[in-house]
RNA sequence: GCCGAGGUAGCUCAGCGGUAGAGCAAACGGCUCAUAAUCGUUAGGUCGCGGGUUCGAAUCCCGCCUUCGGCACCA
């Protein structure tokens, strides 16, 4: 039977380019899981987007005097570009700032609210004395009240730790400009998360596959829960539902209550634009599929925390939820796995745009190629603890593993075959060896399967590549190129017995791998995508308004997650390198960039 | 300050109660079909420090040193 299976990747937030710490957290991973689903004849649902609202973007826009949304649109496409060049197979990778988005999130909004689960208070917020525009605390500055300490942040004082509130500052003053902000009573609305403290705890608590980490962070979290606020003082966002903020322009929702819904609204317009409305509820609203999060450590709350209390506030829903008179009472999927990553470094320093510690996305892609990026985020990324990204060690990872263990078997093996046989030959009777051989690599699709669903990535590679590493060891034993001077029919099942392995090695790889292994599928004599394009459309809604979404059309795909056949005289295509090499000198030269 | 994670071979990391592991780097040897790729052998660690529990501890507990995160209106 196959499953429903959600692949909810973190929303990248379109203020700039990612760097590459930011795919090896959610991207690469999720990726790799949805591909391998699909190759278990799953229906996968992998869906995201740019998150493009909140404070910083505003920000962005002012220092350029150009608006929010043009930073967005900027931001979005190249974000989005990044994504298709790393072959991220994404069902639909779309935007928030879509009315489907608003119309849904209100949705959310207007359902928690009726059903009580959003309070309203009045609080005492900061503002800016020059723009008008709501001051984060982190964006106040002062004197801090317990230690003296001068540059106290609103949040909290880094000299003395305490947690502070940015009215208690003394001398404040706006981190963006300076001036003295303006403090007054604004009226905001919380979620009420207490209300589900208990149904939470006791989730979570049942939730024994989940990462340790995840787990006891969230319980952890919910020790404590407060209500929390779910709007700004903002021009730019999702209005907010209510007929009295209808025609107000000077407070809205929050970027992250909008965000995680993006899950939802992003499946929504999936659906939609595929012509089959409600096909989001076979996920959705089906108890039976099951939801996979991925993103950064950094977002583990809105994820195991605010976000299922969102869902479960919502329950069988308002319009969306209860649209549907079959679905009428099935509440909405909470997440089944939230797979949390680490964080990468930059040669043993965090991440930091501002200050040049950074490797762009498409830096990266502009001058190697994608699996090999792929490659070295999985063995090397940041599965479970923080890890460091070095030139070195990337050049190295690629030449001496992906290209010296996986490429070089598939490169001596096809032009021996190519230029000796030109087609899969017909074996003899197959020795012991042979068959034994044959069957250590078949069982990779145990192993690498097992390890795959449960989300270890960093362990599948590694397991394929021993499982390559086994088939060069053959080959250095049986010497086919010697053999076949003397005995032609023996050589023929030897290398008969290599190419059965590498046809299973290139589903194993497939995930990891989608672009080399559509090239090897090829030279092999298969025909169809196993890998293949992923595309962008353009999407006009009622307003006239546009919008790109990356997916692609994967239902047509030929791979499965099995043996398959490699039929004997199956014409080989004329084979070349999947992988380059790289010279040692980038490493040199990537340096100087980031030193310059 | 509070909470949490890590400190294992020169390097990057895996193992997480039962005789210390992998890859790379190093040394030597085999092979030469293949992107000077590959295959084999050797060498290399009192598993941060100090206590404790246990027949037995990288693995559990306590303390310390050290690095790094989170601490809720930055996503």
């Amino acid at each position: 039977m196959p499953e429903h299976i959600l692949v909810a990747v973190a929303w990248p937030y379109a203020n700039g380019p990612r760097h590459i710490g930011h795919v090896a957290g959610f991207g690469v991973p999720s990726d790799i899981f949805a591909r391998y689903h699909r190759l278990r004849g799953n229906h996968v649902l992998m869906v995201s987007g740019t998150d493009e609202h909140g404070t910083p973007i505003t920000l962005a826009a002012d220092k350029e005097g150009i608006t929010a949304r043009d930073i967005a649109d900027r931001y979005s496409k190249v974000i989005g570009d990044d994504l298709f060049n790393l072959g991220l197979s994404y069902d639909t990778f779309t935007r928030t700032t879509t009315e489907n988005h608003y119309a849904v999130t209100q949705d959310l909004f207007k359902t928690l609210y009726d059903k009580g689960y959003i309070l309203r208070q009045e609080t005492l917020g900061a503002f800016s004395a020059t723009t008008g525009r709501t001051l984060p605390d982190r964006y106040v500055e002062g004197t801090c009240p317990i230690c003296g300490y001068k540059d106290a942040r609103g949040d909290q004082c880094d000299n003395c730790g305490n947690q502070l509130d940015p009215v208690d500052l003394i001398d404040p003053r706006s981190k963006v400009d300076g001036t003295t902000p303006i403090f007054k009573e604004t009226e905001h609305f919380l979620l009420d998360l207490p209300a589900f403290g208990e149904r939470l705890r006791a989730w979570i608590s049942a939730q024994e596959h989940w990462r340790p980490n995840v787990r006891s962070f969230s319980l952890n979290f919910i020790k404590e829960l407060k209500p929390r606020s779910i709007t700004r003082d903002l021009d730019w966002g999702v209005p907010i539902p209510l007929p009295e903020y209808a025609d107000r322009d000077d407070k809205k929702i929050y970027v992250w209550f909008d965000a995680v819904i993006g899950y939802l609204s992003a499946s929504i317009e999936w659906a939609n634009n595929r012509g089959t409305p409600e096909a989001w509820r076979d996920w959705w609203q089906n108890p039976e599929a099951r939801h996979y999060y991925f993103m950064g450590k950094d977002n583990i709350v809105f994820h195991t925390v605010i976000w299922p209390g969102m869902l479960l506030g919502y329950g069988a829903g308002g319009v969306y939820g209860q649209a549907v008179e079959a679905y009428r009472d099935t509440p909405l999927q909470l997440p089944y796995n939230v797979v949390s990553s680490e964080f990468l470094t930059m040669e043993g320093k965090k991440f930091s745009s501002s200050r040049g510690v950074v490797i762009y996305v498409h830096e990266v892609l502009s001058r190697y190629d994608a699996d090999s990026l792929r490659y070295f985020l999985t063995i090397a990324g940041p599965e479970n603890q923080d890890t460091d990204f070095t030139w070195a060690e990337f050049v190295r990872r690629n030449n001496d593993e992906l290209v010296a263990t996986w490429g070089n078997l598939v490169n001596r093996t096809l032009t021996n075959v190519y230029k000796n046989f030109g087609s899969i030959p017909q074996p003899g009777a197959l020795a012991e060896s042979d068959s034994a051989l044959i069957s250590h690599v078949e069982g990779g699709f145990a192993s690498i399967g097992d390890l795959l669903a449960t989300a270890r990535f960093k362990a599948a590679l590694t397991e394929a590549m021993r499982l390559a590493g086994l088939v060069n060891i053959y080959l250095s034993e049986q010497e086919p190129w010697k053999v076949i001077k003397v005995d032609r029919d023996r050589a023929a099942t030897i290398w008969y017995t290599v190419l059965r392995c590498v046809n299973s090695l290139r589903i194993y790889f497939t995930p990891f791998l989608p672009f080399s292994s559509q090239k090897l599928h090829e030279y092999l004599g298969h025909d169809g995508y196993i890998a293949g394009p992923l595309e962008f459309k353009e999407y006009t809604e009622a307003s006239g308004r546009s919008h790109r979404v990356l997916t692609g059309d994967y239902t047509g795909w030929v791979g499965h997650w099995e043996v398959s056949e490699l039929p004997v005289g199956q014409a080989l295509r004329e084979p070349k390198a999947l992988f380059k090499k790289l010279d040692e000198k980038v490493i040199e030269e990537e340096l100087a960039r980031l030193g310059g």
